[in-house]
DNA sequence: TAATAGTTTAGAATCATTATAAACTATTTT
DNA sequence: AAAATAGTTTATAATGATTCTAAACTATTA
């Protein structure tokens, strides 16, 4: 089934209109349990196989920065030219294998951080991200 | 005191000829106590100024990437499109403060990460990166 | 249904980074 | 030390991701 009205409410709560390559694009992004990680390209893809036509890239950057703006979506640090997306806004942290490029949610509950030193005077924490890069045992890091 | 042989090692060792250029480049990232955090674009204005001359982006870019290779510095996985790079290649940490884009460093030892979760079959932990994003108390995240 | 406000699109513009090839410089050979 | 060679610098072109633009299009409002 398609609950179309709750991506229709993601769309105008992000402060955009309902319309097909929307639509489109919060299915491919939320229509789903696990978190989703991606790029752009890899969306563009999805995208244009799904609704079987091709999709213009301004309208990809357009709705994923609303989403983004509105903390639907969450941008992921990572080394390297590409932006990653993640659909997982809970705060929460990653395995990165770098060979492969897979990003692998860590909940935030399985990491824990103590001994934090002193904040930068007049500034508070925002935000916490852990990245764990891994590789196969025999293979040099990139 | 300027230690050229100091820079000149550092060059052989990356596979590098010391030229006026690169010894310009080394004396910039390495005549420090204090890490130094850059993004190629910087390093460029840095050195114009210190060598009164016009130095091409490929030079820097070969440079930096070759002592990057050889481990004597380190990139930095951030948001945004530019990379950044670091002259401290010991394992630690970092503020970021994503208004100023401002990065500072935590040792290691100020940070203790307990409760990791396994890691993925087959896969080693090559790195572990904590960023600390901070701000303004009262101005909003970027 | 017409007017309007916002959207999609292809293509141009921009920005960081990488590639290229000709002129130049350090190193090696003699 | 000069000639040969191996590697370097540079300006510029190429590439790739992202942003901008303006004309054609679509959703919403009146």
């Amino acid at each position: 089934m398609e609950h179309i009205k709750f991506h229709i409410d993601k769309l105008r709560a992000s402060g955009l209109r309902p319309t097909k390559q929307r639509l489109a694009i919060s299915k491919i992004l939320f229509n789903r349990k696990e978190t989703f990680h991606f790029t752009i390209d890899q969306l563009k893809k999805i995208t244009e196989k799904n609704i079987k036509k091709k999709i213009s890239l301004a309208t990809l950057y357009n709705t994923v920065h609303a989403f983004e703006k509105k903390g639907y979506l969450k941008e992921i640090s990572l080394k390297g030219n590409k932006t990653f997306f993640d659909t997982n806004t809970q705060n929460h942290h990653h395995f990165y294998d770098e060979e492969t490029l897979q990003l692998t949610d860590i909940k935030n509950e399985n990491i824990s951080i103590s001994n934090l030193p002193k904040i930068p005077y007049g500034k508070k924490i925002k935000d916490i991200e852990v990245t764990i890069k891994v590789a196969s045992n025999n293979q040099k890091q990139k």
